[in-house]
DNA sequence: TTAGATGCAAATGTTTTGCAGGGCT
DNA sequence: AGCCCTGCAAAACATTTGCATCTAA
């Protein structure tokens, strides 16, 4: 990942083995809190400890490279590597499940922020909560008898 | 608060102290967390505890009385009275106001998830970032130089 | 060498829970 | 009366921090 290093080196944040591996890891996957990036890594690396990651999640975040975020209704920060530039989110209510995706429709909507509003938008986070392909076919969608949790 | 007695009843919610100072406190403000909710209606009932407003706030937003997210990045849960349905926000990264707004920029974007995604839209959520009249003012925009906190 | 990173343990702050008593219907 | 609701205190949890030790540059 000669990609990360430069990124990092770029925020002036050492090259450190836990970096590397929290933004090789997130590259790879949805939204995580600290705990799953902490349980998930720690395979490759036993002795890295939950206050570095948090550390570091937290760094990194402030620099810009993850985006924080608590898009469950759990409480918990989750932290993710935004591919694409734009992060807007699917979040499935049946599974829990994290689904990117990359449609904007927002369009021209910060103009009239502006306009009506009187507000500078900076930034925005959409996100959709709903059921996907599969949790409708395991008939957890709305309109399917009343299910046991 | 007639209207907040039925919809009481309509939920098998007995109707409290706690829940009436709860409702209609929320019903005449932004977003709140626990504690805020707390402090302030502790003002009219000393003797509510905590506990009990945590444990009504859930309990209301179970019943789909309260909407609760955690708006800021502060990690704390706010519950939300949502008065004209639809519920999107703008919070001002300078004082951390939460306005709420009433476009909805969605549209046909259900429709979009649908075809392209094979997601069932339930409910989305729509925060916007950015800095209010009040702050630009004050040189709080990203624009302005540098500032202490 | 030296500022920054880490591990560990303890502290913090929010939210949850157990239990005994009190209030709504 | 009966069950839900409440207060209080303690527990549970996520997250942060202090400090001594290590490590990347």
């Amino acid at each position: 990942m000669e990609e990360i290093d430069e990124l990092l080196k770029s925020k002036n944040l050492k090259k450190t083995k836990a970096r590397r591996l929290i933004l090789d890891y997130l590259n790879h996957s949805a939204p995580r809190t600290a705990g799953e990036i902490f349980s998930d890594i720690r395979e490759k690396d036993p002795r890295l400890s939950l206050s570095t990651i948090y550390r570091n999640c937290e760094a990194l975040a402030e620099q810009g490279i993850l985006v924080k975020s608590s898009l469950l209704e759990d409480g918990m920060a989750r932290y993710e590597y935004p591919r694409n530039g734009h992060i807007h989110h699917a979040i499935c209510l049946g599974c829990n499940r994290i689904f990117p995706i990359d449609d904007c429709p927002f369009g021209q909507f910060d103009q009239i922020m502006s306009n009506k509003y009187d507000f500078d938008v900076t930034k925005h986070r959409i996100e959709i909560y709903g059921y996907c392909h599969d949790c409708r076919k395991a008939g957890k969608d709305p309109s399917a008898p009343i299910q046991e949790k």
